[in-house]
DNA sequence: ACTTCGATGTATCGGTGCGATATAATTTGC
DNA sequence: GCAAATTATATCGCACCGATACATCGAAGT
C-alpha cells in the first residue's frame, strides 16, 4: 500500500523522502501514517525495481538553493544527504495498473482508505467495484457484530459488549456512507450517458 | 498484542493453537483477527520464553479420545500432530504485568481493542488511565481531521473529503462513547468508596 | 464398504510495516 | 553567535499477514 501511495504522490512532482512522508500524512489525513522505517526501504525497493530514479537535487520542490557543499563532495550530486526521487515511465505504468485493480486488498480498512485518496484518478467502473466490495466487507463485519451481540447479550463481558456496540454503529454508519457514495456514482454515470 | 491475547485466553483452559485462534476470533468479535502465520510463531516464542508449556493431549478441552496412533509413534505424546498449550506460573505473572500496563500501545486502535477484551480483569485505575489515554488519542485524530477539512474545504478531492467527513464523525462518536464509559467508571468508583 | 467433503490441526515463507534509535545539516529565533 | 527546532536519511529487530502446503477426522451420501 505504501508503494501505491508513493507512486501516486510522485505524480505531483519529484520529492525527497522526507517531503513525501509529509505529503503522505497530509493527503491521508491522520487516517493512516507511514513511518520512515517503512518509507525508506520502500523507496529503495522502488529504485531497484526501476519504478523511480534519483534526480539531481536542483530539481526538487520548494528547495532553497543554499549550495550544499557536502553534496558536491561525493560524485557530483546527492550521493550523501538529500535524495530526490522521480517517477520513471515504468513507475507511471505500474501506478496505472494498481489504480485499475479492484482486488480484495482494496476493500480492507487500510487498502480502501489509501485507494480513496487517489479515487478521482481511478476509472469509474473500478471505483464502483471497489465501493461495492468495501460495502460487502463492512456488511460482513456488521453482521458478525450483530451475531456476537445477539448470541450472548447477558453472558459476555460488559466492556466487550460496549466495544461491539460501538463497532456495530460504526459499520452501520459506514454502510450508509458507502450507499450515498455509490448512489452519487450511479447518478454521475447516468449523467454521462445522456 | 497477540502475546497478550493468547496469555489471556489460556487462563480459561489449556488449548490447541487451532481452538485458540477460534476463541480469539470470538472474543475479539470481527474487530480483529490473527492469522496462523502469526499465531504459531507466537506460540513457539512463548514456549521458548517459558510462559507456556506443552501438555499431554488427554487434557485438552472438548477432546474426543480417539486414540491417535501417530501420536504415540513419537516419544509418548503429541510430538507430531495436536499440541495443547498450558500457562505456566511465569505466564500468569507476565499476563498480570501486561494487564497493569497502560502504555501508549494500549491507546492505539489495535492495542485498545485487544486490551478491552480483558478489561474486567484489569485494575480499575489502569482501566481509567487507558480510557483517558484512548480519549486523548481519538481527540487528536478528530482535531487533525477537523483541521484537514477546514484547511481545504474546496481544494481537496471530493472523495478524500468524504473520507475525512466519515472519519471525523467516527472519532466524534468514539469520544462520546469513551466519555460514557469513563463516567460509568467514575460512578462505580464513587460507589466503591461509600 | 467407499469415497468425498468439510472441519480440525500444524507449520513455513516472503513480504510489509512499525517503533526506536542514530546521525547530521540547515533554519530560525533569541 | 549560539541553541533549538526542523529537515533529512538510514538501519535494526520485531510483529503480523496472506498464501500455501500438509495431514487427519468425522459425517454424510451412494
Amino acid at each position: 500500500m505504501l508503494e501505491f501511495a508513493v507512486l501516486g504522490l510522485l505524480h505531483e512532482a519529484p520529492m525527497h523522502g522526507y517531503v513525501l512522508r509529509k505529503r503522505l500524512h497530509e493527503t491521508l489525513g491522520t487516517f493512516r501514517t507511514f513511518s520512515y522505517g517503512s518509507l525508506y526501504p520502500t523507496l529503495r525497493r522502488l529504485l531497484r525495481a526501476g519504478l523511480i530514479v534519483e534526480e539531481p537535487a536542483e530539481a526538487a520542490v520548494g528547495e532553497t538553493t543554499a549550495n550544499p557543499g557536502w553534496n558536491q563532495a561525493r560524485s557530483g550530486w546527492g550521493r550523501r544527504g538529500k535524495r530526490v526521487y522521480k517517477l520513471t515511465a515504468e513507475g507511471k505504468e505500474r501506478f496505472a495498473e494498481l489504480l485499475a485493480d479492484a482486488g480484495p486488498q482494496t476493500w480492507d480498512d487500510e487498502g480502501f482508505g489509501v485507494h480513496l485518496a487517489f479515487f478521482s484518478r481511478t476509472p469509474a467502473d473500478v471505483r464502483m467495484r471497489i465501493l461495492e466490495g468495501r460495502r460487502r466487507r463492512v456488511e460482513e463485519r456488521r453482521e458478525g457484530l450483530r451475531a456476537a451481540l445477539a448470541r450472548a447479550e447477558e453472558k459476555i463481558d460488559r466492556y466487550t459488549r460496549e466495544l461491539h456496540r460501538l463497532g456495530l454503529e460504526t459499520s452501520e454508519r459506514e454502510v450508509r456512507w458507502l450507499n450515498e457514495l455509490i448512489a452519487h456514482e450511479q447518478a454521475e454515470q447516468r449523467g454521462q450517458q445522456d
